[in-house]
DNA sequence: AGCATATTTCTACAATAGTCGAAGTGTCGG
DNA sequence: CCGACACTTCGACTATTGTAGAAATATGCT
């Protein structure tokens, strides 16, 4: 992922709707949830919640399948993952493991260090 | 880190030229830079980037110090690992390590993610 | 004090993003 | 083919964000 990339994918997330959207689709993982569904339990009309799902969609957090009449979304795990490593290789420290959050189990190693020959 | 939090967070690094600022903050590590020294890199006015790295100092990703004429700038290491921690926690699997971008040493980690940042 | 430097705050404007009803498009059941 | 359903696209509006020169503030030097 690019800086553009970041720049578009975090952007999409720093909206209350779209985060709230993103983390219900995430919680359900790869079956997903049709439009109708997420902008009921959101409370928002269904043309806002396109708005905000399709900005989802088009920086690739969600995927979008269909199923006989319902739009199906859900969440987009390689993009996040993307995203993650994006911030933790160019938004932390290099040296160091300063900015390792949820993911020092034992091993620690900075991935980026550890740049093994191909 | 709450999810009000983290849309700030979110919303303060999904721009370009902010991103860009804060990078340059991470790469220069706890000495920090002057708003100058950032404005001149980066060939914006001095309001602007004023305008840009406030923002990034209200959400609490760098933080500010005055050395004598100079207002310096630095990345703050701990709000950007509890952003990352909000993301791994919230936004991706929860029964998995579906979304572990750069703590697995050299397993899945997909080889996109791995190249050298130049 | 007076002047130069570093940076912020103010101000006015330009651009982008968000909202939501109404109209349009695709899909199914009969 | 027609009507109902699920959802999107359009359109018009409001709100928020970004831009940058000019004025103001803070600090240091002599």
């Amino acid at each position: 992922m690019n800086n553009g990339q970041a720049v578009q994918a975090l952007a999409a997330l720093a909206h209350d709707t779209r985060l709230a959207i993103f983390r219900m689709l995430v919680g359900r993982g790869p079956e997903g949830l049709s439009a109708g569904v997420i902008a009921e339990r959101l409370g928002i009309p269904p043309s806002s919640l396109s708005f905000h799902v399709q900005h989802l969609h088009r920086v690739g957090l969600v995927t979008q399948r269909r199923l006989s009449r319902q739009l199906i979304y859900a969440a987009n795990f390689n993009v996040m993952n993307s995203l993650l490593g994006f911030l933790t290789e160019n938004c932390c420290g290099r040296d160091a493991a300063v900015c390792t959050p949820a993911c020092q189990p034992e091993a620690t190693v900075t991935a980026r260090s550890r740049r093994r020959s191909a």
